[in-house]
DNA sequence: CGGCATACG
DNA sequence: CGTAT
DNA sequence: GCCG
């Protein structure tokens, strides 16, 4: 995925005993092997490779005859090379090598022949084998679960709580978020959309997955993230994910998208011409604006970390930190102007307890003078020492005078305590906005989105973080006053903020 | 097989 | 193309 | 990559 060359099965044969392999997996399988240049062959002794994910030997020598000087191998390595962009050797796979003697098949044949009769429909559990046991205790044993009916099986996430961390499915979500960031760096916004939409479901999933009959059920978890689950419950891992975790070009295209001014499309281009470090990046001819200032400023906004974790990661805040900030805003704000109402939103508002930036909802009861709001903000706070860089902003200024979006600025904000430049967003709303600002900016992305689409699809309205509108054409403008009247208009649930984490 | 959130610089 | 939730 |  990661690197260029196709056609890794070149020419290979391959005998597939298609026995105990969701059906699903099956077509991806054949699929894969003949995308990648190999072939399915109907009689295991003209193959140069036998896949299965049968672990009796006793069964799967009813598939292959007497076929004994084959190397047999586990459907794994499939995806394996799969992840890797390269056929891998598959020692680490083999069920059996091609030297093995045949007599110590026919020991543990007997025992596993028996069970063979009762696993052929069956939701009975199957023995483990050892290339899928692990130091913890996963069990995929099969069983037809309901899924638990504390569970909303929605496709919108914005109704139903979805806490910040998982209480269940922890380490899965993490594995999964991963596949995320990998398709997002590659350009593939879709495929991390349907990863995301996984993730929130299981972020809000009661209990933990013990079975994959369980995950079909769920709107949301279809063939190919179903596999992987299924997968990850028999192996406690997802191969993808820790391979991508080992990917060089996958942390540097991180890297590269996390300069502020550089997107996925940037970051890629430039990986594409060579580029590896920030000091590369530095070189390039053509930096944007917002490109320059993010390079200049990449060493206050990110930070190293230690690199067991990803070799890089933003330099986050705590909640004291974003607080010690928020307070010092405060205090310059209302001594500029009373009147001023602060709310404070984004991910610190959802219980967030790293930051990475600090989200600011500055209004004020007065309309008329909201317009002159932000330049008064930022003017007393550069003046104050406090603010060191514009990074972004948006004026409203129409020619009637009439504001119909949010005001903002983004800033690098310098922190008393930690001589760090921190990332401030200022939103200006007037009163009427102020709600559909406070829900529109509270987050999360994955929120606004279930929100927005369940505005549209189910209620015929659209909603913005100006306003909530009829989607008419000309739209109207539906007043709200409150977050709450806006769920109720809506026909969503009140969810605290702690809960729209999706 | 189209749609996937919405807005602004 | 980039920014934000 | 998943759904309606």
């Amino acid at each position: 995925m990661f690197s260029e060359n196709l056609h890794f099965f070149e020419k290979l044969s391959i005998f597939l005993i298609e026995t105990k392999i969701p059906h699903e997996k099956i077509k991806f399988l054949k699929n894969t092997i003949s995308l990648k240049g190999g072939f399915i062959v109907t009689n295991p002794s003209t193959a140069d490779v036998i896949l299965t994910i049968l672990k009796s030997p006793a069964r799967i020598s009813r598939y292959i005859g007497s076929e004994t000087r084959k190397p047999i191998v586990s459907i794994e390595w499939v995806d394996k090379c799969v992840s890797k962009g390269a056929r891998i050797e598959f020692v680490d796979y083999l069920i059996r090598g091609i030297e093995e003697d045949a007599m110590d098949w026919t020991t543990v044949e007997e025992e596993e022949e028996d069970q063979d009769l009762f696993d052929e429909d069956s939701n009975s559990s199957s023995s483990r084998s050892p290339i899928y046991t692990s130091e913890n205790e996963h069990s995929d044993d099969g069983r037809d679960v309901d899924l638990d009916p504390r569970f909303l099986n929605t496709s919108y996430e914005c109704l139903r709580p979805t806490p910040l961390k998982p209480k269940f499915n922890a380490k899965l979500v993490e594995l999964l978020e991963v596949i995320e960031r990998a398709r997002e760096v590659n350009d593939q916004w879709r495929n991390a959309l349907s990863y995301r939409r996984a993730i929130a479901v299981l972020k809000s999933y009661p209990r933990d997955i013990i079975s994959h009959k369980e995950i079909k059920k769920i709107r949301g978890i279809g063939s190919k993230i179903g596999y992987q689950i299924e997968s990850y419950l028999r192996t406690g891992t997802i191969t993808e994910a820790e391979h991508i975790l080992q990917d060089k070009r996958f942390h540097t295209l991180e890297l590269f998208a996390s300069i502020f001014g550089v997107g996925f499309k940037t970051a890629l281009s430039w990986y594409r011409k060579g580029y590896r470090t920030i000091e590369d990046c530095k070189n390039h001819p053509n930096l944007t604006k917002a490109q320059q200032l993010g390079l200049q400023l990449f060493d206050d906004l990110r930070e190293k970390t230690l690199p067991q974790n990803s070799p890089f990661s933003k330099r986050r805040m705590s909640r004291e930190d974003v607080e010690e900030i928020y307070n010092i805003i405060k205090e310059n704000v209302k001594k500029l102007d009373p009147g001023c109402v602060l709310q404070p939103v984004g991910g610190y508002r959802r219980g967030k307890e790293l930051n990475g930036d600090l989200d600011l909802i500055i209004s004020h009861p007065d309309e008329e003078r909201v317009p002159s709001l932000l330049n008064d903000v930022i003017t007393t706070l550069t003046e104050g020492g406090y603010i060191k860089n514009l990074l972004y902003r948006a004026r409203s200024e129409s020619r009637t005078g009439i504001i119909d979006h949010l005001e903002k600025c983004f800033v690098a904000f310098l922190q008393p305590s930690t001589q760090i430049k921190r990332q401030v967003d200022f939103i200006i709303a007037t009163q009427s906005q102020f709600a559909s600002a406070l829900v529109g900016w509270t987050g999360s992305r994955q929120y606004e989105r279930s929100l927005r689409r369940y505005a549209k699809r189910e209620k015929k309205m659209v909603f913005a973080s100006h306003g909530l509108f009829t989607n008419t054409k000309p739209r109207i403008l539906i007043p709200t006053s409150t977050e709450r009247e806006i769920f109720d208009i809506l026909g969503v649930p009140w969810l605290e903020p702690e809960m729209r984490n999706c």
